[in-house]
RNA sequence: GGCGGCUUGGCGGAAUGGUAGACGCGCUCGACUCAAAAUCGAGUUCCAAAAGAGUGUGGGUUCGAGUCCCACAGCCGCUACCA
């Protein structure tokens, strides 16, 4: 290939500026209290989602946030804020440890290299970080403070009554045991079933699964002593405090989503006790561990099982109940011949053959333990469950019902036990139809629902005659696929004792106050939100910060902090779950005869915090003095309310972290903010997320399909300001955009105009610079509604548009004869945040001084946005006629007589009556005629 | 299935309820050149043009709708038996 002749010398003078602004710092950003700290300024922290630096370097998406931040941050600066705005590494992470495995390099040198790489391209795009706050997560220093704040977190517990984090020494001052602190503090360890990957040697979060999966590892199911950490304490806190931030709705859905609160009711249904006759007895304990004896009469006594339901106003219409397969109950449960009490109400209803054998109820649950929740998911159109033979009783109407398992009960969520209500539920629907179990209709919709209507008759009948009900619908199974069952809408009860006639708002309420009453339940607010899984047994991660002693946990002091792992030699995964440092034996034993936790930390907990370390980096006493931490939260600008929320005001990343990066953060700081540590109870003011990169053919940018387009040949080819610029110029930030290299063609010539107004061929200043006042209005109109705009849209991420209003500036300056000075300053001004390169270069040729990156954002006069004269648009019933040039500020008379004159508005109203004239100064002019 | 987002020329995209298509790409023509590239200038929603039509579809509100309201369709993303 030949060297292509470059429209400008951007190979040239692109590095020479980084260097500049390298060697003279010229974006740090001091602290109070050290030299050049102004506290007159206001502060301005604008952050990027910092990367993770894999071996395969940039992609385009990455400065697309960071090129936006980094407009942001310099347009800020410019308008004399303190800004913070900085970068580093979430440098942990499996894919090192798996390269590492396969090369056998220590991660912590080929973390270094990809670092390197990383730095060197963020570099040469020309972002203005204050690279002395740099940071790493895999930083000595960075893994102490990331221990230190575990270490709060293990010290401290939920109280509920200032729903707040409190240190436990609270708890032990009031005499709790050891024990019992164990069991409330913030981070613990509990025995949970979780995706192992043998093949890996760790434990995976649910979201990793399907990624690690697609790549060959497998993953199963296994239940595992972790460490968790109590998120689901702050579920609330966690919903409600999105209210004050300034993040997109759909980001703040997604989380509230996530969350998932429900408002509903818990409900104790107890069981038959059943008569066990010697040979069951035996037979049921080769199968179970029972719990107790059979008492000498030969009845087991279950204790009540808790299920939590929303609808707790159709629980007349509980026909049954299921519990998951692993639930622990199962197990006390036990298929029986029918009990002596059996009521009337199944006798005959249910065939024998439909009572499952001890065997058919292990095979089911050995079956659904085989499944992974995927595959549950994959077959959710096919229910399956066995009955176990037990029946339990609906409190509320002491009816009998049936105990099934069934797999579309899921263990994790509520207390893994429903009660089913056909009439009502699809889920509940569609396994009661398939195993024929009864459907009782409690709910009628408004008036208007033929199904219920038919079913009410004369209106009164589904109250009266439950049978005749039930006959009529087993004649009626098409109802179902017509959508008219289940009826899951709220509606008036029916059929339900003492709710009949209350619409469903109400009947819930009165049915709770039933439950509180006859102690047969209470009112219950459930969340999806479980408690975060945060060990992991692989080597490249941060390693908790504490020791066993006697089968107890406990910290180490802060004094050993931080607490590095141990090099190793191999990393690979023995498979068995045994975390990886176990193999560091030397490290693992104490001389006290106490061992270290092996587990490490998920690669997230570095990324909780980072934005907290960037304001004080290298404080060795605090991950964050006081006077920094106070500083950086100041003065963030709420959209929403007054009161000032996050600390961040602006953080732009990709949307994969809305949920996970995003809440765990918040956790974190909401934490921190409790035990007073932070002054604010968020980490993030302001969120925005940029939309996706496409490739050129419109599909997602992937090496298979050979459609990723690499920053640094970008640079290499058009230079780094054509890549900020074209990234920037797609469309709007937020939204999904296909990759366009002729595009960055046309960005580039767009720069390539710029150069060409001020330099000769041979590198002069162009003689069509003038240092004279502009006597140009129109020219000086343009330049000054560039100002403007330009300014308006950044505040608004409105990049898009701030370049093109710059490109009609500039061709405004090319099609001028000359071209004034300091016109043209204030235009190289309004386009440096965008292209910092070329702005200084062109402004250091034409005799500028200092740096342009320094100097204030220009103002411009309102007078000169002023226009005396406009063209007016006419418009006949709305349809646009004729356009008349007038002054501004005619008035309507003189604006209608112009607009009548008008031929081909004559053409239009000829012959009709004027109805009505709507004017708009200096816009249009609308007669209505008929 | 649920939730969210999107739908405007050949393409990326502009439009406080007020001239639809700014700006850029592409294309056409012209200038410069021996020639090409680059550059500069003119043009470019559709229809040969006048008239007219036109922002996914169908309704509505309004003097006026890409924009607001209702219904529907298509595409994309996330989530998934959450009781």
């Amino acid at each position: 290939m030949s060297e292509t002749r470059k429209p400008f010398p951007f190979d040239e003078f692109e590095p020479k500026w980084q260097a500049r602004w390298d060697s003279e710092k010229t974006f740090r950003t001091p602290n109070p209290g050290e030299e050049g700290f102004d506290a007159s300024k206001p502060k301005y922290y604008v952050l990027d989602m910092f990367p993770y630096p894999s071996g395969a370097g940039l992609h385009v998406g990455h400065p697309e946030g960071y090129t936006a931040t980094d407009i942001i941050g310099r347009y800020k600066r410019m308008k004399g804020f303190n800004v913070l705005h900085p970068m580093g590494y979430d440098s942990f992470g499996l894919p090192a440890e798996q390269y590492a495995i396969k090369t056998g390099q220590h991660p912590a040198i080929t973390t270094a290299a990809n670092i390197e790489t990383f730095r060197r391209q963020l570099k040469s795009l020309g972002f203005g970080y204050d690279w002395d706050r740099e940071i790493a997560t895999t930083d000595p220093e960075y893994v102490r403070w990331t221990q230190w704040i575990f270490l709060e977190i293990y010290n401290s517990y939920f109280c509920e009554e200032t729903n707040t984090a409190r240190p436990v020494s609270e708890l032990e001052a009031k005499g709790w045991s050891r024990d019992e602190i164990d069991n409330v503090r913030l981070a613990f360890v509990a025995d949970t079933p979780v995706w192992w990957s043998p093949d890996l040697g760790t434990v995976l979060a649910n979201e990793e699964v399907e990624e690690w999966k697609s790549k060959g590892h497998t993953v199963e199911r296994r239940p595992l002593r972790q460490w968790m950490l109590r998120i689901t304490k702050y579920a609330q806190r966690l919903i409600d405090e999105l209210d004050t931030l300034d993040w997109p709705e759909g980001i703040k859905l997604l989380q509230k989503n996530w969350i998932g609160r429900s408002e509903g009711a818990e409900v104790a249904f107890s069981f038959l006790p059943n008569k066990m006759v010697a040979a069951e007895i035996s037979e049921w304990k080769l199968v179970n561990e029972p719990p107790g004896e059979p008492d000498k009469f030969g009845e087991l006594h279950i204790d009540p099982v808790k299920v939590f339901t929303t609808r707790p106003d159709t629980l007349y219409g509980a026909t049954y109940m299921v519990l998951a397969p692993e639930h622990p109950m199962v197990g006390f449960l036990h298929p029986n011949v029918w009990p002596d009490n059996t009521p009337e109400l199944w006798k005959g209803e249910l065939e024998p053959a439909r009572v499952s054998p001890y065997s058919a109820i292990n095979a089911y649950r050995q079956a659904c333990a085989a499944k992974s929740d995927l595959e549950r998911g994959d077959l959710n159109k096919d229910k399956s469950g066995v009955f176990t033979g037990a029946f339990a009783v609906n409190p509320v109407n002491g009816e009998k019902i049936p105990v099934w398992i069934a797999d579309y009960v899921m263990m994790g969520y509520g207390t893994g036990a429903i009660m089913a209500v056909p009439a009502h539920d699809e889920r509940d629907y569609e396994f009661a139809h398939k195993y024929q179990i009864k459907i009782k209709p409690v709910v009628a919709p408004e008036a208007g629902d033929t199904f219920m209507l038919e079913l009410l008759g004369d209106s009164q009948e589904l109250c009266r005659d439950r049978d005749a009900l039930l006959k009529r619908y087993a004649t009626k199974p098409e109802l179902y696929h017509d959508g008219l069952l289940p009826f899951h809408g709220e509606g008036i009860a029916v059929n339900s004792g003492f709710l009949d006639g209350l619409p469903t708002k109400e009947a819930k309420s009165k049915m709770i106050g039933w439950l509180v009453e006859n102690e047969k339940g209470d009112r219950k607010i459930q969340f999806k939100l479980r408690d975060w899984l945060f060990s992991r047994q692989r080597y490249w991660g941060e390693p908790f910060p504490i020791v066993w002693k006697d089968g107890k946990h406990q910290a180490i002091s802060d004094s050993e902090l931080p607490l590095l792992a141990p090099p190793l030699e191999d990393y690979k995964p023995s498979g068995s779950p045994e975390p990886i440092l176990t193999k560091a034996t030397d490290w693992v034993q104490l001389p006290d005869g106490s061992i270290r936790e092996t587990n490490t930390m998920p690669q997230w907990a570095g990324s909780c915090w980072y934005y907290l370390r960037y304001c004080d980096p290298s404080n060795s006493d605090r991950f964050i003095s006081k006077e920094a931490e106070a500083y950086w939260s100041s003065n963030t600008q709420s959209s929403i309310n007054n009161t000032q929320c996050g600390m961040v005001d602006l953080y732009v990343g990709g949307t994969e972290h809305a949920v996970l990066h995003l809440l765990y953060a918040r956790f974190w700081h909401k934490v921190l903010f409790d035990l007073g540590h932070v002054r604010t109870p968020e980490p993030f003011q302001k969120l925005v997320n940029q939309g996706l990169i496409m490739g050129e053919d419109g599909q997602k940018m992937s090496k298979s399909r050979g459609n990723v387009v690499n920053p640094d040949d970008v640079v290499s080819a058009y230079g780094a300001d054509s890549l900020r610029l074209y990234e920037m110029f797609m469309g709007p930030l937020e939204q999904v955009k296909p990759w366009q290299m002729k595009g960055v063609e046309g960005v580039s010539r767009f720069l390539a105009r710029v150069w060409r107004l001020a330099v000769t061929e041979e590198g002069g200043v162009s003689p069509k610079i003038q240092d004279a006042p502009c006597s140009d209005k129109e020219l000086l109109r343009v330049v000054s509604e560039t100002i403007k705009k330009v300014g308006e849209d950044i505040e608004k991420l409105s990049f898009n548009t701030a370049i093109s209003q710059m490109m009609i500036c500039t061709n405004a300056f090319t099609q001028a004869d000359t071209v004034p000075l300091a016109e043209f300053v204030h235009f190289l001004k309004v386009l440096n945040p965008f292209a910092p390169h070329i702005t200084e270069e062109i402004h250091s040729r034409i005799g500028g001084e200092g740096l342009l990156s320094e100097t204030e954002w220009p103002t411009y006069d309102e007078s000169a946005l002023i226009r005396t004269e406009c063209e007016l648009v006419v418009q006949v019933n709305g349809k646009l006629r004729d356009r008349i040039w007038m002054a501004m500020d005619a008035p309507e008379e003189t604006a209608k007589e112009l607009a009548l004159a008008s031929p081909k508005v004559q053409e239009h109203i000829d012959g009709k009556t004027m109805r009505k004239i709507i004017y708009v100064p200096g816009k249009i002019l609308n007669l209505v005629a008929n």
